[in-house]
DNA sequence: GTCTATACTAGGATAGAC
DNA sequence: GTCTATCCTAGTATAGAC
């Protein structure tokens, strides 16, 4: 009996993290897509398939919910850094970032950056998780744009914050949208013109 | 009278337009602080310093009001188009249009662009006015842009559709509020900074 | 065409049974 | 921890007097 029970907890965990997944999953998708004031928590909970109540047993307000919705893209990146052959080039490794955030972009995961008066902007702000996140991203970036302009790969006249602030803007590019929209490029075009304009730039070379 | 009369007409129109504007003004720099879905019509009437249901009375809707600010802003954009010197070269042109968008955006006066799922962007596609508008603006920067790649002083293997989006896109950046919040630089330094990275890149001439 | 006062609804959040 | 049913505020829009 005492045997059998830590895999009962443990299952009943599971599925209580498999069905908080679902749901952050599912925000993630609704912000990415009409961003945080348009996505209702009842289109939340009837898209999971459960009741707005339970949900809310979840998470204590929709702030908190589109926070870990946050949070969860945030991890997703410092995974995918991680998962960078170390002895790439600095450079290499930022086009490979931005080329990521694009491709997460096209897919509909990228949720849409919080306007600068939302009440989820302060949520963040007040989101330890979030902010612990962002700047351990922030760092690893930055190490990389040092070193891109030590090496001469990047402009070295620009400052760092910057060249920082051009590459997260990128994951919320409007341009992705109105080009899909357009329909005459591919989602490998349109990544491979995003890296062109980023990072060469409109004038000719 | 009858000769007086005109005049009395026309002070009051006159009044009536500067109500208008005043209002579709208030309207704007809210938007461009706050978006459409957080900024609220009662918002906007306790800064014009007017009545909600006065306000009604010149825009039928919130939606109406907003698409109002829109084709303002619109319309300000032609207005500079045709005040660019005729002589100047069209990649010189396309460069003061980004200065300027970049300029009015760090002014707080640039409507944040309307989210794919908002009701307002669904007014817009039925508002003629705006369409009108967006029409003209895209084949005056359509023809600078083809031009300038055929000049040599653009990238010719973008295609002009692209870099179109691209030039867009610097209106809304959200690179210019996160410098801004920075503080360390000046507005010239960062509207420097952005066309510095639209048209040359991040790597390395 | 401006006001005050109010109607109406969407949507965030909670109560209470199971 | 899930449900149904409900509360309640915020916010769009309108009625009706002047």
């Amino acid at each position: 009996m005492s045997a059998t029970a830590p895999a009962r907890i443990s299952f009943k965990e599971q599925m209580l993290q498999a069905r908080e997944e679902a749901i952050v999953q599912t925000a993630n998708r609704l912000l990415a897509e009409k961003g945080f004031e348009s996505m209702t928590v009842d289109e939340v909970a009837a898209a999971v398939g459960i009741a707005k109540a339970s949900l809310y047993k979840h998470f204590p307000s929709k702030e908190d919910l589109a926070a870990a919705a946050m949070v969860r893209i945030m991890q997703r990146t410092l995974d995918f850094l991680d998962s960078l052959p170390a002895d790439d080039k600095p450079v290499a490794k930022l086009r490979a970032v931005v080329r990521w955030a694009v491709e997460v972009q096209l897919a509909g995961e990228m949720p849409l950056l919080p306007h600068q008066n939302s009440s989820l902007r302060a949520a963040l702000m007040n989101n330890r998780g979030y902010l612990d996140r962002l700047v351990t991203i922030s760092d690893r970036l930055g190490g990389w744009i040092q070193a891109a302009q030590a090496d001469g790969s990047l402009n070295p006249k620009l400052p760092a914050i910057a060249v920082l602030y051009t590459l997260f803007a990128r994951a919320c590019d409007p341009v992705l949208g109105f080009l899909k929209a357009g329909g005459q490029q591919s989602d490998e075009q349109i990544v491979e013109l995003v890296l062109a304009t980023c990072f060469d730039g409109l004038a000719a070379r």
